[in-house]
DNA sequence: CCATTTCACTACTGTGTAGCAATATAATAA
DNA sequence: TTATTATATTGCTACACAGTAGTGAAATGG
């Protein structure tokens, strides 16, 4: 991840000359990779997870995910700063909740793909120590 | 990232004693987080991007990237580990393409929300300069 | 056989960042 | 005001990894 320039508002698509599909832009796969990477840490993915059951303060995030304060407040911030949570101020404390609920669509998509990825793994597993021991 | 012990098959969810909704394993945040890492890097979507079309060998990819040959061959060594590419050699060049459809439907659904998102976001900073002009 | 092409691997450097501890800030209570 | 509780921030260390250059290996052509 060599840079990360200021970021402004930018076209997440462009129209390629020769018609029909188009192509992402460097800059819509820029804004992707971030996305993908805030998401791509267990911590953090532990924090999403305990926000799934609603509304959370730092607090309750803390003891739900065992994680550092200044840890679940780093990530948390980066969080808010990707859109995926958003923060909210109730008197002390501070609520945070899933932006978009589209995230979920999102994890559970991938979900699905890993569970069917790891049991054709396994299959195979299964498959070559039958074949080991048909030797 | 502090750590990657060897991968074993596990199971992706487990069901928690009070019932109905099932939780995330810490092991299968760990699958999603390294999942999304190699999603995480411009160069991979870049790669990913270009086998969008067809297949294609190692030399095509870097042409259409322009990519070093060396990081090119890294990046899609962590793409085949990831089950996100599929490997074939074919005479002396080696063919890679997607393996699993999936990824273009997941990468659809995050454009679109980030173009939402950006949309919103352009929407909120047109509001701003508004206000501060009316002031 | 040697030369070329294609790809993979290794070693190295620089950058980013996770986690921790300590400190700072903010909001409320006493 | 001071004290307390809840978050945020800063400074630090350690580690992961992107990119690069050089080398190795395997297939093909001459």
């Amino acid at each position: 991840m060599p840079k990360k320039p200021p970021k402004k508002p930018v076209a997440v698509q462009e129209r390629t000359e020769k018609g029909g599909i188009s192509k992402l832009t460097p800059e819509a796969l820029s804004l992707m990779a971030d996305f993908f990477k805030v998401l791509s840490e267990v911590s953090r993915l532990q924090i999403v997870c305990s926000l799934k059951a609603g509304d959370k303060n730092v607090t309750e995030i803390i003891e739900e995910t065992g994680l550092g304060q200044a840890n679940v407040s780093k990530h948390l911030k980066m969080l808010t700063q990707a859109g995926v949570v958003a923060r909210e101020q109730r008197g002390v404390c501070v609520y945070y909740r899933i932006a978009n609920p589209f995230l979920f669509e999102l994890c559970d998509l991938v979900c699905d793909a890993l569970t069917i990825q790891a049991e054709q793994h396994s299959q195979q597993l299964q498959q070559l120590s039958q074949l080991r021991q048909s030797r």
